[in-house]
Formats: C-alpha cells, structure tokens, sequence
DNA sequence: GCTGGCACTCGAAACGGCGGAGTGCCAGGC
DNA sequence: GCCTGGCACTCCGCCGTTTCGAGTGCCAGC
C-alpha cells in the first residue's frame, strides 16, 4: 500500500503529463504542486513508485511518465468524475434536441462527444436483441416475394426479402399480419419467439411453407447479431497527438474500421456502469496505446446500447468519463421521449 | 503543343513518381525508361516542362515532380483506364454478392474499394430523389400518431413520424396507404407530388387534416436532401503517405467528417462518366493535395448515386479509375437484381 | 538538335561539442 | 526514521560544421 503523499505525487504526475505531454521531473513537481516536500523527497518517492511499476522514465535521466498501472491506480482511487459545466449541458441538450429520426440521433451523438472530448467518439445503434417490437409490416412486392419490414421500440428499421415457392394470397398475408402483430407488438425479442411458434398451424396446408418462411426470416432478423451497427467519428482528433506518435496513428485507425473490433471495444458489461479500459488492459495490439471510456445507455432503466471515446492513455480521465456519462443520459432521455 | 517525346518524359516522371514517392531526375529517368535519348536532352525537356508548368522541383538541384497541371494532362492525354484483372473481378462478385441489404451493399462496397484501390473511399447512398417508390407503409402507433414508412426501388427505407391532432380511424388510415400506394408506387419522386396533391379532397372533411399531414410529410421526405448519406473507408490508407506529408492527413480527415463536404466531393456530374479532379480543382482547401475519382452508379441507366476514391494526387491514376469503374458497375448490377 | 563534360547548388546525413534537465546517492539535521 | 541540500553523473536534444551525392544548367562539339 502506498503512503498518502505517494498516492499525491502520482496524481500530480498524471496531471502535468496529460497536460503538458512532457515526461515530469520532481523539480517541475514541487514547483507546480504543493506538495510540501522537497524535490529530494520526491525523488525518493518517485523511484519507489518506479519500482511498484506505477511510473517510468523513458531513458535514463529523463523524467517519469505513468504507466498503464499508474493510470489504473489514478482512475480508480482519485479520480473522480468531473461533472460538466451548465454551459455544457445546455449545449448538449440544444445539439440533440434537433434530431428527426435514429440515424440522426446517433450522428448527431457521434459529433457531439468527439467535440466534447475532442477524442474519436464511437456509438453503437441502439440493439436489436435488448429492444422490443413495435410493429412487423409484410408487403407483397410480387406475387410470391415479400418484403417483411420490422420496426423497433428504439425507432429502428430492419427489412429483409423473402421468396416463397408458391404465390400468396393478399387474404393470407393480411391475416398472417395482423396475427403476427397481435402477438408480438410490445414484446421484447428474446420473448418472441415461442410466441409465434405454433402460427403455421392456423393456416391453410397450401400456405403453411410461405408463413413458416416469414417466420424464419424474422426470428432470423431478430437473433442476428452481425447487424449491430456502429458509428464512428473525430477520427481527425487522432492528428492531435501525432508528434508523439506519428506511427501509432495507423493501427489505430485500422483496428477503429473493423466493426467487430469496436463491439468488442464497447465491452461486455451491459449495465449502465462505465468501463475503462487502458492501454494493455485493451485486447487489440493497435490499441495498446489507448483507452476506452464506455457506457452503457437506454431509454429506459437498462441500457439498450453503448457509447464511449476512444483515446490515447494520456487522457484527461475525469473530464472525459464526465463527458461521456453526461451524453450517454441525455441521448437516454432523447430515445425515452421518442 | 508539346513534342510527342515531351509528353513521354511527362509520362515517366508521373509513373517514377508515383511508383517512388521520390523526385525523379533525368539520369534515373533516362535508365528506368527506353527514351532513346541522352539525361542532357531530358534535362533539357524538362526545363520546357517545368516553364510550362507541368512539372517542379521541390528545392533547387533536386529532381522534378508533376505539378497539378501536369497530372491533369497525364489523366487526360495519356492515361488510359486500366482494366481489372480477372481474379480482381470474380473478387469484386464474390465480395458483393453476400449482400443482405443495402446498407450491406454500401458497407461492402466500400471495404471494397478501400481495399483495391488501397485509397480512402467515399460511397453515396442511392439518393431519394432519383428513385422511385417502390411502396408506402403506414402504421398507427396511437390513435393520433401515424408512423410513415417509405420504401424506394433501391431498397432505402425511411421512416418519419407524423402527429395528428385528432385520432385518425383505422378504416380512414388504410383507405389512404391503398390510394395512396396505387398512385405513387413506381413512380419517380419527382413526379409524386402532382399526383397526390386533390387526395384530401375524396376524404371526409374531419380526415382532411390528417391526409394533409401525411402527404406534407411524405413529400416533405421526398425532396429532403440534407439525408444524403454518405458512408466512408480506408481512412488508415492515409496514412500510408504521411510520411511525406505528416501536416496534411490532419485537414485531410477533417474535410471527410463532413458530409456536406463529401457530397460536394463525389461531384454534380449525375451521368455516368468518371470524373477526376486533382489537387487544387478541388475546392477545399484541406484537400489541395488529394484527387478525387469518381463516378455515379445505378440500377439502371441512370446514375442514382456515386461512388468514388480519395487519395493523394501522387495515385496511380489508371488503375484507380479502373477499379472505382469496375466497381460501379457491379454495384450497380447488384441494385438491378434486389 | 542531340550529346558529353563540367562547375555549381543544395539538401540529407554524419559528426562532435555543449548545455541542461533530471537522477541517484550521501551526509547532515530535525 | 524521515526529510533535505549538495554533488557528481548520465544522457537527450540542439546546433553548427562538414561531407557526400544526386541533380541541375550551361556550353562547346558533333
């Protein structure tokens, strides 16, 4: 266990580095901090932090910077998160209050945590499996060809084409709909499916295979886990820190194109507590030199989907948790209200 | 005019440069390439070229490289387009042809491209107002609030909400989506509103306002132009260059966050032919150093949107416009089939 | 009009010296 | 036992100098 004061010169240390992007040395400390000591202390402090693993100096004689674990310690004991300013808020509110439908909503949601945070912002569409169904439209586009159109709780749309065998009556279809919704309306997705398990038997043999066919593309369309879409954006805020890392930059922006990648960023935990993730502690090799601040967000008390910036481990933590916990509730209240 | 062995060296020193990334004299010039002429005779060419303007050189005593001008002389005189291989084909096919929707088709589409043409690709969604519908969809979500759903011949869909201020009867509501399907189905948007507009007229007086709010809605979407969306790629293909230009890939990537400016990007050009705008013929400034390839592609004959690639002006221009035509086509062909 | 030769230019890389920030350690004081 | 001032040492980054070489422009000759 660290001693109180130790615990203080490493805060001070994360904060100049963020700050200043400089590696720190125990002079630049105790003039920039009160800590009440001498840089002589300091020393002595910072070589036994070195030796925990908490900070280390880029080459000999040169001032220490945090390591991932100095960054963990900070994030967890002493920092806490900084709540935005009512300038902020108001501005926040104003940005998404304009938004016609869902792509709009994320988008808009996109640019406003990249500018709030001037990271790159990531926001995931609202998901398929934790939303409900609000409607399921059929459409006969040709005789034997549907188009089964579902729309969900969160305002999303998904359509799927599917070809029957035999042609099928507009009757048929007509009823096939309005069952179909009867009964599944309202419901959340991993409820539909035993609920409409039994539907081919209330139909005619002939059009048993066409209405067994819809209800495979929709219980298809609703397990489907390939479609969870996700928006990127303030790529350019990588620039901000290219004189450091000038080759960093590139794995980077190749992992943030993969899809795959940035669900897996977005992280597992699916309650609204934040997650984050520095430096090694991430997965993928091209972001071993960043971090991930996400949370969870939903229009109701669970979350729906996720959120968060991705940046460089020399990040001011506290300001940006702040940042993305603020825009994750007012997009919340957004979706509640539409 | 310039002599047929100008021209040539022009020619070569595009090739070198772009093959090199470096400068490129007249002795490599005259070894890498059959001129049949001494490096003294080059060197004298290119003085001509350079007091034309197509060629420069970066410091006094270095080699020479294309200007904007001579590019744009290069793609028009010289250039030809250069044809996919035939492995390149079966990939584009089979890179396609998994599509389940369209936003599938885009997404795939400009992985695609990124990847060919190992460029930045920008690719446009098949724009509302030169489709047609193909159906419209309405749903009462309560009594007094009606959910639009707009489905066009490309597949697009999109969805508004439309709040009325009286309940509007279930029997009123499928009388309007039959009408209205039977008039407006097929039809190009532009030539919907005449059709529509005496539809208030066949309905009760009580209904009226809520017809006029559905069908102000309907077109309200059809000419809205701001919801041209645009999806982009390969945006780590920049960095392949910035070794050269550490400075630019920072207003590069701020330029291709901005939609408006991506729309103006791909170009007005609405027939099919390819366009290619180089350096300084772009009009933002950010983007003085990139060209753009691109060219619009659709169901039909027509073009219904565009695609395109963006990279630095030292591309390789053939095979650029090779791969951006080859794959406009098959994207095109795909829409033709859905 | 092409060619070889030649002097010249200028950037890139290599070299070396210097300054300064920062460290570790030690002896002394509270 | 902990803090402090002092001191010697290390090593990066900066800067002026030198060298090297690719490339040029020009000119005289064929």
């Amino acid at each position: 266990m660290l001693s109180e004061r130790r615990l203080e010169v490493l805060r001070a240390i994360v904060q100049d580095y963020v700050g200043t992007e400089e590696p720190v040395g125990s002079k630049a400390l105790t003039e920039r901090h009160r800590l009440g000591v001498s840089p002589a202390t300091v020393r002595n402090d910072m070589a036994v932090l070195e030796d925990e693993g908490y900070i280390a100096q880029p080459h000999t004689s040169a001032g220490r910077i945090p390591t991932d674990k100095g960054y963990r310690l900070f994030v967890d004991k002493m920092a806490g998160v900084k709540p935005l300013s009512s300038a902020e808020r108001r501005a926040i509110q104003n940005f998404l209050d304009g938004a016609v439908d869902l792509d709009d909503v994320v988008a808009r949601t996109v640019r406003l945590l990249a500018q709030l945070t001037r990271q790159v912002a990531v926001v995931q569409y609202p998901s398929l499996t934790r939303s409900a169904v609000r409607h399921v439209e059929l459409l006969a586009l040709a005789p034997a060809r549907i188009m089964l159109v579902l729309i969900t709780d969160t305002g999303r749309v998904e359509q799927r084409l599917i070809d029957c065998q035999a042609p099928v009556g507009d009757t048929v279809l007509a009823d096939l709909r309005a069952r179909l919704n009867s009964r599944v309306v309202g419901r959340r997705f991993a409820d539909v499916p035993p609920l409409v398990q039994d539907l081919p038997e209330s139909f005619d043999p002939d059009d048993r295979p066409a209405v067994a066919g819809v209800l495979a593309t929709l219980l298809e369309t609703l397990v489907e886990q390939t479609e969870e879409r996700i928006m990127l954006g303030g790529a350019a805020n990588l620039t901000r820190f290219n004189h450091d890392f000038p080759l960093t930059i590139r794995p980077v922006l190749e992992a943030l194109e993969e899809q795959m990648v940035l669900l897996k960023l977005l992280g597992e935990a699916t309650d609204s507590a934040m997650t984050v993730r520095i430096g090694h502690e991430n997965f993928h090799e091209g972001l071993n030199s960043t971090s991930v601040v996400a949370v969870g967000y939903g229009s109701g008390d669970e979350a729906v989907a996720k959120l968060g910036v991705v940046g460089p481990t020399r990040m001011d933590y506290p300001g940006t948790m702040g940042a993305v916990r603020a825009v994750a509730r007012y997009v919340g209240q957004i979706l509640a209200e539409s």
